[in-house]
RNA sequence: GCGAGAGUGGCGGAACUGGUAGACGCACUGGACUUAGGAUCCAGCCCUGCUGGCAGGAUGGGGGUUCAAUUCCCCCCUCUCGCACCA
């Protein structure tokens, strides 16, 4: 054995030993317990980066972790290998998306293994392979069969830079979650999934996943967004039409002086038609529509509107309010058009101050002896109150008036009691070439044609001339585009739109438990058996996106009956960033620190160990190079144990816990077992990595504590080899390169992975002696020793005759004695 | 604006159900070994005072509950994240 720790000498080693092993391929087995670890799978764009260590090292703690403690754990890899980096990138260096995405895999893979990640590498895929999105194909015919995917036009994100649609998640702020550009707003015909049909479902387990962070479900209920409300109905004054209204606040009808719709609203063009302001509200609806996204949701545009020259009719009051067209009113939400109270709305109540139009107070505050003034209102009054100026509802609380209005309406079929939800159906289709080609033909007889099942299926052409502009090569390709019509026989055009990439993140883990499957998508058998994920490892930043696809796509596919499952992942830890200098590493940043030269400097251990030491899992980690060298100077330490006292080691006989002991030696006996316990605990229980690996800190301090004073006794040895052994059990999952060369190093010819994690032992953790502080009036004044069996009685009596303490009380009788068994004692005088 | 989370030494972070605040690591200081060490080992290391041992003050600020508060409650400040004209 080398007398110097050098990783390099052995990461390798083990690494080829685990693969040819194969320790890590599992099959499902229905006489264990089985448990799925899942950690995002990696978008392949050229090399690992410090984001992916510090998540696949949390995963593969737990895993190594929990296969020493029994359980049949699948824990697979695998590439999210459609997107459009892959298309910029191959333009840009005129190569193949497919030859630069596969290369890419074949480096970041050859990264992963000298990580010594401990995956089922027999199970790996890529999305982009053929025999994976051939399958989800099949479920967008299927979907498309169910109604559940639809082609409609509507105003969607276009981002100029990647020349795409984004679906509303995509967008943040504004601008492309990709690249970061504004979005704009832009008619086009688009495929949608109806993401919207489970809602509700989607928002119900948001409270029955108690295994999820608290944040990340919020996040997901407000982007859900339910909320109760009424649908009322506005004639037109005209007599031909009416305008729908959506409103939480129906409570406020009969102070409802003017009506605003959206620019897109259909029938604003009918409702200026021969107006004296025609061509100015067409020209008003055209800059609005022209408005930036960006603009719109970040509140820079004015909130600006121009009457139409209609009047509709307030239902309850019957008198006529105007109708207008105002630019903050959104299509897309509700009925797009909503019903003006200026009293009551600060929106509406700016507005109506800029145009001129009535205020009319109609709630009042609970506590209030007379109604506000309307001319005195210095703001909307937007909480709920007490009718007032509302015939006979007037009185009535905000509450009870929603109901009594809305069923006051319904009666004349002119409102109803409705839920309205925020989320929108998802868009799908991407004007790019790189990803799963929509399994729709065109035909000018026929209309919209499914591929049928059995041409399944539609695969991407990959001899294409791509286009500098990035715009999509499969309109222009003919041999792709056309082709036969499945129903009449003529001549059909394909659709050249593919789907969004998330679309394969939605169900790749499903996949896993069956990656090889050819004749259906999922194999029930074996999926039924490892499904769902129990632990879903990842970044926050897919809080929504990514988690709320995967969560709606599983109950589609229960629903089509090819899971057996309600949701996807029983529970999720969200990692924290890496951070240098403050900052995320990024590339425009230069503060990156590249994986590859950490493990060739100090080798895949002591990265791992930093990224699990340096902060728990779900806080940012704080890179430092620093940090770095103290992680390595530790694996030193515990090297150095082992090689310098091997052979007095390999002598010993374990300590069986049975013969009596000296001091000394049983406090490390006992050292060992608390060691067991508290790195169990925060391993299986708490994912405090962090202090787990502390705890192995203090152990191997104390064993260099003892060797300083050698005692020459006998029982040394056998204590120590305890100690020793399961030193190295206990960090085999964090830093399992050295570990497994320790482990043989001690005579072993198994793999330490094989070996049962460690146990404690409780009657080792007791102490014959405990100490205890003895405080008076709540400060620390002394410490005590006391037998560990000693009564409440004789503590008490201990820390009264404590001459310290004497001194303190001075003389005094206490008021009051509080006991802590174990811990201390507090005297009140 | 709304929602969520977080504020502890020079730094990263401990303290699981209220019970010795600062585990463990980094940095720093001193010492040992050494031709030398940026290797290794040992010791010190929140602040203030006489400086041995103590005493007092410290967990963003203020108040409260309690024998006892980093932990529970109220108010305020700061930071981070998410949503943001949602009718």
């Amino acid at each position: 054995m080398e007398w110097k720790y050098s990783p390099k000498s052995i990461e390798k080693k083990w690494q080829e030993y685990w693969e040819r092993e194969r320790l890590f391929e599992v099959r499902e087995d229905s006489g264990r317990e089985k448990y799925y670890l899942l950690e995002m799978f990696p978008y392949p764009s050229g090399r690992i980066h410090m984001g992916h260590v510090r998540n696949y090292s949390i995963g593969d703690v737990v895993a190594r972790h929990l296969r020493m403690r029994g359980l049949n754990v699948l824990h697979p890899m695998g590439w999210d290998a459609f997107g459009m980096p892959a298309e910029n990138a191959a333009i840009k260096a005129k190569t193949h998306p497919a030859k630069w995405t596969y290369d890419n895999i074949d480096y970041m893979r050859s990264q992963l293994k000298k990580l010594g990640f401990s995956y089922d590498w027999s199970r790996e895929f890529a999305t982009c392979d053929v025999s994976y999105y051939r399958w989800e194909q099949l479920f967008f015919l299927l979907m498309y069969r169910k109604g559940l995917a639809y082609k409609r036009s509507a105003y969607v994100n276009w981002c100029n830079t990647c020349q795409t649609v984004l679906a509303n998640e995509q967008v943040e702020g504004g601008a492309c979650w990709r690249c970061d550009q504004p979005v704009i707003q832009k008619q086009m015909e688009q495929w949608f999934f109806k993401i919207t049909d489970y809602a509700e479902e989607l928002l119900d387990y948001t409270y029955k996943l108690p295994g999820w962070p608290e944040r990340v479900l919020t996040m997901q209920q407000n982007w859900i967004g339910k909320s109760f409300g009424s649908r009322l109905v506005f004639p037109l004054e005209s007599g031909d039409g009416e305008i729908t209204v959506f409103t939480t606040r129906a409570d406020t009808l009969f102070g409802a002086t003017f009506m605003s719709i959206a620019p897109e609203h259909p029938l604003v063009t009918k409702l200026c038609r021969g107006k004296s302001q025609e061509s100015d509200v067409l020209q008003f609806i055209e800059r609005a529509k022209q408005a930036k996204r960006s603009d719109r949701e970040a509140d820079l545009l004015e909130k600006e509107g121009i009457f139409t020259g209609s009047h509709c009719i307030n239902p309850v009051t019957g008198l006529k309010i105007p109708v207008y067209v105002a630019n903050f009113v959104l299509m897309e939400y509700g009925t797009g058009a909503v019903m003006a109270v200026p009293a009551h709305d600060q929106r509406d109540f700016e507005f109506a101050g800029k145009y001129g139009l009535p205020v009319k107070v109609v709630i009042q505050p609970v506590d209030a002896v007379d109604p506000p003034k309307a001319e005195e209102l210095t703001a909307a009054f937007e909480e709920d109150g007490v009718l007032v100026n509302s015939d006979a509802f007037s009185g009535m609380t905000s509450g009870e008036a929603r109901d009594a209005i809305t069923a006051f309406l319904a009666e004349k079929g002119l409102g109803e009691t409705t839920v309205q939800y925020r989320l929108r159906d998802w868009g799908i289709s991407r004007q790019r070439y790189w990803g799963a080609p929509i399994p729709i033909i065109y035909c000018d007889r026929c209309g919209t044609v499914p591929v049928p099942e059995k041409d399944l299926p539609v695969v991407l052409p990959t001899d294409v001339a791509l286009l500098a502009s990035g715009a999509s090569p499969l309109p222009v390709h003919e041999p792709f585009v056309n082709t036969v019509c499945p129903e009449c026989g003529g001549p059909g055009r394909r659709e050249t739109d593919t789907m969004d990439t998330f679309v394969e993140s939605s169900w790749y883990f499903a996949r896993f438990a069956c990656p090889g499957h050819d004749t259906g998508p999922l194999d029930l058998s074996r999926v039924g058996y490892w499904m769902p994920v129990d632990q879903y490892i990842g970044g926050i930043e897919h809080a929504v996106l990514h988690l709320l696809y995967s969560r709606f796509f599983v109950k589609v596919l229960r629903d089509m009956g090819y899971l057996d499952v309600d949701e996807p992942f029983l529970n999720l830890l969200t990692q924290g960033m890496v951070i240098k200098d403050g900052a995320k590493m990024s590339k425009s940043k230069g503060n990156v620190v590249d994986p590859d030269e950490m493990i060739e400097a100090y080798g895949a251990d002591t990265v791992r160990l930093f990224c699990l030491f340096a902060s728990p899992p779900e806080k940012d980690l704080e890179w430092s190079e620093q940090g770095v060298e103290g992680s390595f100077r530790f694996l030193s330490r515990m090297w150095r144990l082992v090689a310098e006292n091997r052979e007095k080691l390999l002598k010993a006989v374990k300590y069986d816990g049975e013969r009596r002991l000296p001091t000394h030696l049983l406090d490390l006996h006992r050292k060992t077992h608390q060691t067991i316990k508290k790195v169990t605990d925060d391993i299986g229980e708490r994912f405090h990595f962090n202090t787990a690996i502390a705890a192995v800190m203090e152990l191997v301090n104390h064993m260099y504590q003892i060797l300083e004073s050698p005692p020459g006794d006998d029982e040394l040895w056998p204590v120590f080899r305890e100690a020793v052994e399961s030193m190295i059990l206990l960090v085999s999952p964090i830093v399992p390169h050295i570990a497994e060369e320790l482990w043989h190093s001690m005579g072993y010819t198994e793999s330490v992975l094989l070996q049962p994690w460690p146990k404690w032992r409780s009657e080792a953790l007791q102490s014959e002696e405990v100490l205890i502080v003895v405080q008076v009036n709540g400060r620390l004044r002394s410490r005590i020793t006391v037998p560990a069996d000693a009564s409440a009685d004789q503590v008490q009596r201990t820390a009264l005759e404590d001459p310290r303490i004497r001194e303190f009380i001075s003389g005094k009788t206490p008021r009051k004695v509080v006991v802590v068994p174990n811990r201390l004692v507090n005297i009140v005088v």
